[in-house]
DNA sequence: TCCTTCATGTAACTAGTTACATGATTAT
DNA sequence: ATAATCATGTAACTAGTTACATGAAGGA
């Protein structure tokens, strides 16, 4: 008898996606999504491993038995019921809105209750988040670059490298905007 | 004697950034930011109330009753220690990582499990949204360009519009190379 | 009369984060 | 030795969504 199943997610189609190369254990469902999705959709461990449960009571992903010494593990197969639901849910045009949630923009928003320099020290933190995501991006270009990566990975890389960088150039501009009223030129 | 009080979030410091314009009521603040943060901090209803009790809780708004005849109305006002604690967070120049979750974004990453045409009909369905957001936040701009508006409302309402149109021309050019591929060249 | 807007809230649920807990293997 | 990585999970909490529930005022 199976546990109460809940039905899917996207997280769960995630992990789907991910076994969909081949088999893998929870950990490296983990370190794969940090290295590929975690910019538009972040996955954590509390959530993977009950989710691969949830996925083998829907007859989803077979778990099998890949032991190394003493050290156990799990790795999973997406089974070909797993393999149907992840291509529904793909082909499904459904659009989602895209959320967005970020909290130093709304202190942007509300910036008239600072000082203008207190809004230029802002803005410039801003930008090296921004910067520090891009640099990061960048460090996986050459993963998603490579020939056994399909391009939609690297067209999706591509787009956040342009997104992170678009947002930097705008607030390179109020920047320079506000620096001038402040008369810093630093 | 009060009730067990949260700790302050976001959510709690949009409310505030709201009621430092001047009193108002839940549904006030639930309308004003649906026309502003709703596209980087959305609230709900079932957030603002609750917040509102907290917030007068630790005595940073006030209520005050402003029936308008049968119908029965409480404004908020914010009180000086409000003002205190909005400024706090405003300044506090800990950068706060920027959250965004795209679902399309997901399966576009995932898009080498769909057919070509199937790809191109994602993208094109993804650009719709784009335009979509996009002309919604142009309908808000005159608002934001009025001269009562303080000249970070319209920044960040530029930010978003640069960022939907930037995400839009990345995803036509996806749209050509797909055409190409397809050889539909609608 | 009927629809929209104004107005307030609760209950139940779903999703997600953080902290905790453990221990083997591999590289330095 | 010891630090990093591999490996798996739970418990408690926090945040957020959806559905429900009610009703007055004002405009068409």
């Amino acid at each position: 008898m199976p546990a109460r199943v809940k039905s899917l997610t996207s997280t769960s189609y995630v992990i789907l996606g991910v076994l969909a190369k081949g088999p893998r254990s929870g950990y490296d469902i983990k370190t794969l999504a940090d290295r590929s999705v975690r910019f538009f959709w972040n996955l954590s461990y509390s959530q993977i491993y009950p989710e691969l449960k949830n996925l083998t009571d829907l007859g989803l992903v077979e778990p099998e038995s890949a032991d190394r010494g003493d050290r156990h593990r799990t790795l999973y197969r997406i089974t070909p019921s797993g393999v149907e639901a992840l291509h529904e849910w793909l082909v499904d045009a459904a659009s989602a809105p895209l959320e967005l949630r970020d909290e130093m923009l709304l202190k942007l928003f509300f910036a008239d209750a600072m000082s203008p320099q207190e809004r230029l020290e802002h803005v410039r933190a801003m930008r090296r988040r921004e910067q520090e995501i891009v640099r990061t991006l960048r460090q996986i270009e050459p993963l998603a670059s490579s020939p056994q990566s399909p391009p939609c990975r690297l067209h999706v890389l591509q787009a956040g490298i342009g997104l992170h960088r678009y947002y930097d150039e705008f607030l390179a501009g109020l920047e320079k905007e506000l620096a001038a009223e402040v008369g810093d030129h630093a």
